[in-house]
DNA sequence: CATATCTCAGTAGGACTGAGATTG
DNA sequence: CCAATCTCAGTCGTACTGAGATAT
């Protein structure tokens, strides 16, 4: 991920071709907001991936790891060293399914759903960091319009 | 990057958290951002690095490789390679700066103007591909509302 | 036999760091 | 001696692929 503590860098004049460039402002945007969460998540100790596996157990409850993949979007190889790293912390527990031995069953503990918890304090801070220049209505607005483009490319159009 | 001819993958309902997240909702709008772009410049056998430092080169003439990094934030280290990679290609020149001795001066050859321009024309596609769900008008409010959030945190606040 | 699951090993590109050599 | 530039050799997290073992 890199520098968290990165400050300001020295910045020339940007290109015309790639300033107002909306894929490159949207990565700009990401930057800055995986910046501002990598920061909130890491005072636990954790990453991105930590929280989504937590925030699908918690909502879904216990699931193999092939159905936090595909609610997470985390790919299958990532959700098995994802897990190890939270199992490792006690924050959920893999056992297998009784039902189904190919599968595993991730459960959360009361130890990650505290855990969870408290990142969604950290998480919302860093939201509002992340759109501290827009107004209420503004973030409304852009949440709508990303929503939108992402329907568009995952939609089964 | 991954692998750019993926297509959907199974989708279980998301965890409201994760859904209206707005870090979230802009690295998956990044993400098929960046799908797009790559698919449009791997087809020059390129990639936004590239074509970055094209940009930079054509609109403010020969640089040092210094002045190249301030211009389009790629760091000083991936500099080196992208314009090895580029020179290798014929599409930019590596010279030592008579001037300064510290520096070498990258120039673009006619080769890679000419490339610049096709890609031009391969990257306003993909623009016009991501942004396809939204109107003119939407287009422009999600560039306003991006910029504002890029420029607080990048201004000298 | 096909399919699903889990795991391992590895890859690619982007975004970095630290350190060394050279020059200003 | 300090600062800037270029290069090299890594690191890290994200997003993947391919293949093997096992179970349905």
């Amino acid at each position: 991920m890199g520098n968290l503590d990165r400050v300001e860098r020295a910045q020339d004049p940007i290109p015309h071709r790639l300033r107002g460039l909306p894929s490159r402002l949207i990565n700009g945007v990401a930057m800055s907001a995986n910046r501002l969460v990598d920061q909130a998540l890491g005072g636990a100790g954790l990453r991105r991936y930590h929280y989504s596996l937590l925030a699908a157990l918690e909502e879904f409850g216990p699931a193999s790891q092939a159905a936090l993949g595909r609610r997470t979007g985390i790919d299958r190889s990532d959700i098995v060293a994802t897990v190890n790293e939270l199992a490792g912390r006690g924050l959920v527990e893999r056992s297998p399914d009784p039902d189904d031995r190919r599968r595993n069953v991730i459960t959360v503990t009361a130890a990650g759903a505290r855990q969870l918890e408290e990142l969604d304090g950290l998480l919302a801070e860093a939201q509002d960091a992340l759109l501290a220049a827009l107004t209420a209505g503004e973030r409304e607005q852009l949440v709508g319009l990303l929503t939108r483009v992402i329907d568009h490319h995952t939609a089964p159009h």
